[in-house]
RNA sequence: GGCACUGUGGCGGAGUGGUUACGCAGCGGUCUGCAAAACCGCGUACACCGGUUCAAUUCCGGUCGGUGCCUCCA
């Protein structure tokens, strides 16, 4: 397999340390508002990546952190924490906020048919060792204290600006921001905040005899060091990750622990809404309860995702959804097809559309072969498993009351009964199905 | 101000140094009790200006436009 690897910014050939265990980390979301079709966009991208890998014949353990703690509203490490933003705009305690974000975020995970990772990792069940990589990162001299926490100093971790390309210079002239703290360089970051005198922070744990709690940067090195070890395949997460987030991961984790984080990063693009960013203050936050209202399924969304590269940065309308949406029907209803007349597999086709996805993930290229390429229903069955849409379920195979209705209005069409034969097609609309009457005889499909 | 990305037909979206995907929408035809589908065909796109080349949408340089990040974000 090829694939994009951001650190090297190149396209590389992907071997694995282990084929029997790819190391597989997706940066998850932070458990304190309802997630739109942007970041949901991004769990499809990397749901693709691990059925791929799987589909080339690896095994994958994948862990997806999921953010309950310590994510404040700025990067610049002042702020309130965003759960607790979420607990005193609800009216529950971070405890509710998170259970309650969590269960949703899972629903809809499972509405979209993605891969159960080995392991969803909350951040609080990992105080312990962020606590220990805190001190790790003291003993090598790598951290400082400061009044509001222990930060990081990053001009002690020499190629920290490699990996994003930064400018650190143009970083402090450019800056929008004031920085205000007591940082000794702008790109330093906390490790671990102290929850200040008259401070609420209700999410709090006693270390270095003070309370405090995780900066956010933290969790993403602590779990992977503990559910997959010192160095991992591949790491994933979106563009925005890049400057900040990854880049001070891999500070933090490789001198911590003297090992290279990952062999390979991969980010996707951001989407945006009839062009413009997805954000509040436009008022084009969707998610999926949304799309349901207006008539599409998440799997008609998750063809949307695929039908396009997820290092593309991508447009979305309501429009382009209603293509994606038809495709999906013409797809079931080839699968229809493929139950009524006899199709051979095709491995050729088959062959393709591996190697186009092996391709840094190309789907889009994948799907063109999909509509050229004629395919049996034990191909559409393991596309299906290389996508997870749910086709094959989504097409289900006529029953016996049906198929009487169809034989039925054949007799009549037979007799000129057409009449009669109207009559049974109506019937079956109301049963979701049409009847195509071609020269080599009848052929149902699915309405809708 | 800095960094990065990007500009493909009506909409979306792959890809390529020469044979121009794919989806949706549109048009024409065949077929047909009607309807629909299916099948066949059509539209001849790659921002602009230069350069390299036998040949550029594809490589290089510039111009113009768009976007993202540096502030929460996938």
């Amino acid at each position: 397999m090829k694939l994009y690897n951001q650190l090297t910014k190149k396209i590389e050939n992907f071997e694995p340390k282990n084929p029997n265990e790819v190391k597989v980390y997706t940066c998850g979301p932070t458990v304190y508002s309802y997630p739109h079709i942007g970041n949901y966009a991004a769990y499809i991208y990397w749901d693709f990546l691990t059925r791929a890998l799987e589909f080339n014949g690896y095994k994958i353990k994948r862990v997806i952190n999921l953010t309950d703690v310590g994510h404040l509203v700025s990067d610049a490490d002042e702020g309130e924490d965003k759960l607790e933003k979420g607990a005193k705009r609800e009216h529950k305690t971070v405890w509710e906020i998170a259970d309650f974000y969590i269960k949703d975020f899972l629903e809809n995970y499972h509405a979209l048919n993605l891969l159960e990772p080995h392991k969803f990792a909350r951040a609080t069940g990992y105080i312990k060792e962020e606590e220990e990589l805190v001190d790790a990162l003291t003993e090598k001299g790598c951290t400082y204290e400061i009044p509001d926490g222990v930060y990081y100093d990053t001009s002690k971790f020499p190629t920290y600006a490699d990996f994003a390309r930064l400018d650190l210079e143009n970083l402090k002239a450019g800056a929008r921001v004031d920085f205000s703290s007591d940082k000794r360089n702008v790109s330093d970051f906390a490790v671990w905040k102290f929850v200040k005198p008259g401070e609420d922070h209700t999410m709090q744990w006693q270390y270095l005899d003070k309370p405090g709690y995780p900066g956010w940067h933290l969790e993403c090195s602590a779990i992977i060091h503990k559910e997959l070890g010192e160095t991992i395949d591949i790491h994933t997460g979106g563009v925005d990750h890049i400057p900040i987030h990854h880049t001070n991961e891999i500070a933090q984790s490789e001198a911590a622990y003297g090992k290279k984080l990952s062999y390979f990063w991969m980010h996707c693009d951001f989407i945006t809404i009839d062009g413009q960013k997805i954000s509040k203050s436009l008022g084009n936050v969707y998610d999926l309860k949304d799309l349901a209202e207006r008539g599409f399924s998440p799997m008609d969304y998750k063809i949307w995702v695929l039908q396009g590269h997820y290092r593309g940065d991508r447009n979305f309308t309501f429009a382009d959804l209603a293509a994606a949406k038809t495709r999906h029907l013409n797809w079931r209803n080839r699968i229809a097809a493929s139950y009524q007349k006899r199709i051979s597999d095709n491995k050729e086709a088959m062959d393709k559309i591996t190697a186009a996805v092996s391709d840094d993930l190309n789907s889009a290229a994948a799907f063109a072969i999909i509509d050229n390429s004629k395919l049996s229903t034990s191909d559409w069955a393991r596309i299906d498993q290389l996508f997870g849409l749910n086709l094959i379920n989504d097409s289900p195979d006529i029953n016996d009351e049906v198929k009487q209705l169809i034989s039925d209005r054949e007799e009549a069409r037979k007799n000129k009964d057409y009449a009669k034969s109207d009559e049974i097609r109506d019937k079956l609309v109301k049963l979701n199905i049409t009847i195509k009457d071609t020269p080599d005889g009848s052929i149902w499909q699915y309405l809708n």
